[in-house]
DNA sequence: GACTTAATTTGATACAGGTCAAAAATTAAT
DNA sequence: ATTAATTTTTGACCTGTATCAAATTAAGTC
């Protein structure tokens, strides 16, 4: 592709995302419900999707955070099926899927990034679903708290050093547990010196221990 | 739209599941690390998916049927995260995605059919993570029948007679049970007359029954 | 049809994680 | 600061499912 090409696409992909919005901590970008306007990126702050149960439960579908982006959700009906909820307050650039159907005409490249993009949300989930399917308690944190300290180290972070935006109960609805067990392999987890724990400030001790946790159930 | 550019579209659509490709049962369209080169439509026949942990674990991520668009993980690195599986002999229309992407440059619309397709997944996907994190067997069970016997009337089938592709360890699987689980819940439902089951043929006795019993476990 | 092999069901037992209750630690509000 | 409200942790107990084992049934194979 030559420079120049490459460097109108990019400048595409900034008229994308032009428009910004503040959120405040709590609050939320749409609800289940809603009509669809928009995807969203976080530019900064952390997102929560959840989606709910007729009977009131609520599962958590997905954590946000800067460089990711959510919404993909309500496409195929026009009407969102979850709510997204900012867990600190955060700053989202706010991308019409109109626009981003505009310029596809113009650069594939678009189209193809935003193909790219909800596949990879397709092998986000099936991941998790995976978890939530053939992992238990224990493996089920190990992965978790490996999958943050990969995504915040792929943003320039300590891969180590991890203060949580979520709290234990949203833990354990993301990964299908109580909060009381999430505590336990927690406590567990910090006895054993796989990390050591402080409310929400996580600090990874031993990145190979917890890799050797998952895949280390009896289970077949 | 006027009529004439959409016999146009629907002409097209045509031309992108032109390739055919006849599968026989227990055959593979693709194994997981394969180089991602189409998507997948289930014309006649019955598909799994599934995904493998390093650990040898197996998840079933999803099965599809007549109408039903799979491969969409291949697309985020170019590479497919999943082994897609037929159960019965099946027909498959290949689509490859290079051709969607250039027929996407003269129709729009068919730019906007694959986001909602990829979409719809999306949406599926978080429907089964509800599942799996947080029914419970009995209640997952159920959900599933009730979601097969409706994607059995969409396609002009009656919605109570069900003839199951998969073997019990395999909705175990999907589910995330064990196989002796689902053995167990079917058994029960058939005790408490909501199912008749034989073998494959399952028959769905009470569609209320089966509702009422998505959402009344005691959590909450 | 007889023989193998695979799939399903049933039973007995064990254990991970849920539930209930209460204490301890944090955070927010006055 | 003090009080109130929320979140997290810990303990005791219970239950849904996994596990292990074996019987039963179905589906291939020769």
């Amino acid at each position: 592709m030559p420079a120049e090409a490459a460097s109108d696409f990019i400048k595409k992909l900034d008229e994308l995302v032009y428009v910004r919005r503040r959120l405040k901590a709590g609050n939320s970008l749409y609800h289940s419900g809603d009509r669809f306007q928009a995807l969203y990126a976080v530019k900064t702050g952390f997102i929560k999707t959840e989606s709910l149960h007729d009977d009131g439960r609520v599962q958590i579908t997905g954590f946000y955070m800067a460089g990711e982006i959510f919404g993909f959700d309500g496409i195929a009906t026009e009407e969102h099926m979850s709510t997204s909820v900012a867990l600190e307050d955060s700053e989202i650039c706010i991308i019409p899927l109109d626009r981003v159907k505009n310029f596809s005409r113009e650069f594939s490249q678009v189209q193809n990034h935003f193909f790219k993009l909800m596949s990879r949300e397709i092998v986000r989930d099936h991941t998790i679903m995976m978890l939530l399917g053939s992992m238990q308690g224990e493996e089920r944190i190990a992965a978790f708290m490996l999958n943050l300290s990969q995504r915040f180290y792929a943003r320039g972070y300590s891969p180590f050093n991890i203060v949580l935006r979520m709290k234990r109960e949203e833990i354990g609805s993301y990964l299908g547990m109580k909060v009381e067990t999430v505590s336990r392999i927690f406590t567990k987890f910090q006895d054993q010196k796989l990390l050591s724990v402080h409310q929400k400030n996580i600090r990874i001790l031993d990145v190979e221990g917890l890799r050797k946790r998952i895949g280390q159930h009896p289970s077949k």
